[in-house]
DNA sequence: AACGCTTCTTACCATAGATCAATGAAAACT
DNA sequence: AGTTTTCATTGATCTATGGTAAGAAGCGTT
């Protein structure tokens, strides 16, 4: 049983979670362990979850026709991955979530998240929060495909995860950024010229 | 003054608006007019409201380095837009919103937000909708930007804004498909031949 | 009708990034 | 340790899209 952890903290700090919600809480808590390559979603079943991840690293992205795969987010520790659409309306996802790494999440249910809405009133704004935030960071993510270059969407991307970097393979980061691995290769290679 | 309302017919319809709450909210809203080419938004400015489309034709968009536009969001009637993030956050927005047609807005501001939330449960809820669908449809962009050539991506527009089309210069289309005036004149050009 | 302005198209050439193929290095597996 | 698989790099070539420039068509204004 876990003690500590990272997914309390970030409640108590997120949501000034009381000690004696913790306690109710706890019980809905599902810690879960995922192997390396191991799929927390894949497309065409609803997504019954949230991920939280302890510890690891997980990745969420989409197939198009051709085969190929897109990146759309990364989620280290601290961060919650879920396909929010699959999850809300209950409908089949689009999309593949599996870990990076070997990878601890918690698994945040309807239950669980109707529980804690009903103990803690910060949560209910603090979701409204957590939903503002994503579609600022889509819009974001948007400008850069439209408006900029390889070169410069690999910059934004080494200031958004800067430790992610180190942890993929380089050809996951090239899904993400929209080209092939041969092509980020080659742009880094002319950035380490200058 | 305006008897009946797209506005209106959305409340009613999306949010099960009862009349008697309809005349209070009334004094609150404000309906304004603006010129093909006028700003509702600019860059660096702090976005006071959500604008619901009565009339018109907006768009929404920002500006790279280079100058040039990058259309995330059409509105044409009963559309909403707005910048999220700047709205919910206080923060100067990145982003421009301007008429594309002439445009008749409802504008709504965050009182009249919180008086609709206090007279109508609803809201509260179908706001959460209104979020979880925006993200969705933010994710679908990406995965079309990320995934797909222009000419799939042209067609996609289509689908999701089958009369914009007829409304707005070829060149916005081009600026939201993130390709150039020219390269949509030659996609269009291949598909005609087939 | 004549003018200017914007839009669209087309031709020609340029370029960023894709594709294909080969190699070596590193990691994972037995 | 040796074998296999995955990953990163690099070169050669290709392709989709960009850039430039010119002309034609449409539209609003006078």
């Amino acid at each position: 049983m876990i003690k500590e952890s990272n997914f309390k903290n970030y409640l108590f700090q997120q949501f000034e979670l009381q000690e004696e919600h913790w306690q109710k809480l706890q019980a809905l808590v599902k810690y879960q362990k995922f192997q390396k390559g191991e799929f927390l979603l894949t497309a065409g079943n609803i997504c019954q979850h949230s991920f939280f991840v302890e510890k690891g690293l997980l990745r969420f992205y989409s197939i198009s026709v051709n085969g190929k795969e897109h990146i759309l987010q990364f989620a280290p520790e601290n961060w919650m991955v879920s396909d929010r659409s699959s999850f809300y309306f209950g409908e089949p996802s689009r999309f593949y979530i599996d870990a990076v790494e070997d990878t601890t999440v918690v698994m945040l249910d309807e239950r669980f998240l109707k529980t804690l809405a009903e103990v803690n009133v910060k949560f209910a704004t603090n979701n409204e929060l957590l939903l503002q935030n994503h579609i600022r960071h889509l819009h974001q993510r948007l400008h850069s495909l439209l408006g900029e270059n390889a070169e410069e969407r690999y910059l934004n991307f080494l200031k958004l995860y800067p430790d992610v970097m180190q942890r993929v393979p380089q050809w996951m980061i090239a899904s993400y950024l929209g080209i092939t691995p041969e092509s980020l290769s080659r742009v880094r290679k002319k950035m380490s010229k200058n």
